[in-house]
DNA sequence: CTATACCGTGAAAACGTTTTCACAACAATT
DNA sequence: AATTGTTGTGAAAACGTTTTCACGGTATAG
């Protein structure tokens, strides 16, 4: 490999120091034109990037912003990161991706990873941190992480997308707080919806654990008794679905419609009414809490709670930005969940 | 934010020089017991990450791996991510992930974002770059980007998962060579097909002409005749795969069996059939020739060429991790595709 | 007992930038 | 005509590591 072209030899070729290539880079002080030409034509000619490691050595900011996240696969984090990756490199930095491989059923094991993100984030010198899910949305986190993530966020800008912990250092964004549950179990309600079932989701973490509050709480303000036996709870994906609407239709509870935590666990939950010969939505009507890519395409076409991920993603990027540069905390926005109604749903006497 | 802790700190703490506490942190030469406890004790006490910048600076090395990509929201783009993460992380390394949002259609807006990218990984010192897919899978490549990725290549080991190029510098790995798609329409035309659509996918992308050119060859090979009217290529999502199985439909033209670009387009295309009153697999057998993490939910169970795509990450990261080692050009395996029989595809008379 | 090897340590150079300071040239203001 | 300000430039310090060199001490070999 060839050897790096130094600015030094961009300042001897085009016949001036190297404060003034610098400049030029940089565009922080005036150059004439001439130089400025000169410079450029030499930094083209030599295809010249000057090295981050001197950069961020003395400017102490390294253009890169990380992020940490449990599980790319995951269409939900695939679509958050997107936003997040363009709107860094739209205002000029890079994204340096940790994937912890972290779930709530081996938190034991993968938390040494998270802590290990959370070193490596300073090493690089990160100007920001982006924490997305993980142990961050744990409702107990373990006394190392907790300690990790305070630590990182006394050096750095951290925003975390989880559940808020009182005194710390970084700050904290709700995903949402259920109110798209409310409109779910509504429409099931209008349907003439009694037995409700919720399906998927991991229990100790608060994104499911905040939407099993709301379906409680919207079962109870329709009247409705809360019942135990409704709730499979499993993971995130379509395996999951199936196996947590198999587990509950085994086990003989009786359900007309099926609230899906996500277009995953829902096509796992189609597939597994279809293994038991019932039909959607003749037979049980299902709902996704939470509208990934293809809802439209399923058959049949699956309602669903559009929960706006991308805009969250980008409300995630555009707090660690502003923090960033210190802006005042802005309020954030908050997407609003919005039910799409499609025909996976059906109204019973 | 609190100022950075530095070696000389920890130095002065465990009453050493700075050299020694370099040796400690890197094993770099052998340190005394006593010596050894002191200073991590002290690491530890004040949570002390070396500079990546001033280690980068004077190692030449950053420990950072680059991944250019086109769109990590892609399922295959992002379950080689997966497997080029952890393999990278298990070797010491972090990510840089840069997604280009390079799509054939929009070659000329996108290139831009490529040559950055490629920037982008010279300035921040990676020690070696993945890239995949892109405008590196296209047929052929513009001049700008040719370039670019050799002055690249130039610099750092760089390995492309997409059409090689004669005479480059960044080592080309190959996708496949369409071996799965002879076995899919051999599977159909043991099943009685003849006329065997293929949909999705976009002209002038490699894999996809590489998988169209064997698709005529299996053709060819069993007899039958090449219909340019059964391709209807579009892009590699469910719309795409709605969009042009509906337009095959409307144009009238006979077919009995579908093989989807992959299982996104697949499903694009139940609902197309669907929609014009037609049964998978009764009137219309359906075969998927890239297999991502759903197929065996969909109803009915989708039958897909599994090309195992985790083995391709794999590869492809240690073909990367095997060339910055210097080692010699090993060969990489080629993982097989296989036919997965589901049932979406019934014999017909 | 002397020569040789090795072990553990410190001092200092080097890495490639940005930034601060200094200054010359010239323009604008008194 | 003297002062002040502005513009364009270069020299040199600083950033926080790793690495090279040197050296004293102790073990090993002859």
């Amino acid at each position: 490999m060839k050897p790096a072209v130094t600015i030094r030899q961009i300042a001897r070729e085009s016949g001036v120091s190297v404060s003034t290539v610098s400049r030029v880079i940089n565009g922080s002080a005036p150059v004439s034109e001439d130089v400025r030409r000169r410079v450029e034509r030499a930094i083209e000619k030599y295809a010249y990037a000057p090295s981050g490691f001197a950069r961020g050595l003395v400017s102490r900011r390294s253009m890169i912003i990380g992020v940490i996240m449990p599980d790319i696969t995951n269409p939900y984090f695939t679509a958050m990161f997107r936003e997040i990756s363009l709107a860094a490199q739209r205002a000029g930095y890079s994204v340096l991706l940790f994937n912890t491989g972290f779930s709530a059923a081996t938190a034991g094991e993968t938390t040494r990873n998270e802590l290990e993100a959370f070193k490596v984030m300073q090493e690089k010198g990160a100007d920001g941190v982006l924490v997305v899910g993980g142990q961050a949305d744990l409702v107990r986190l373990r006394p190392e992480y907790r300690r990790g993530l305070e630590d990182m966020a006394n050096r750095v800008p951290v925003v975390a997308l989880g559940n808020p912990v009182d005194g710390s250092r970084c700050q904290f964004m709700e995903r949402e707080r259920g109110q798209g549950i409310y409109m779910a179990v509504e429409h099931l309600f209008s349907l003439g919806h009694r037995r409700i079932a919720f399906v998927g989701g991991e229990t100790d973490v608060a994104i499911t654990e905040r939407r099993l509050g709301a379906y409680g709480d919207a079962l109870a303000a329709l009247g409705l008794p809360y019942d135990r036996n409704l709730v499979s709870t499993s993971d995130y994906y379509a395996p999951d679905g199936w196996r947590a609407a198999d587990r509950l239709i085994r086990q003989g509870t009786a359900f007309t419609a099926v609230m899906a935590m996500n277009d995953g666990v829902a096509l796992g939950a189609y597939r597994a009414l279809a293994d038991h010969g019932l039909r959607v939505p003749e037979d049980v009507s299902v709902i996704s809490c939470d509208q990934f890519f293809d809802a439209d395409y399923f058959t049949p076409r699956l309602t669903a709670l559009n929960q706006h991920n991308e805009l969250l993603g980008q409300a995630v990027i555009s707090a660690l930005l502003a923090r960033m540069r210190g802006d005042a905390q802005s309020r954030p926005l908050k997407p609003r969940p919005e039910l799409v109604v499609r025909e996976s749903c059906r109204r019973i006497s």
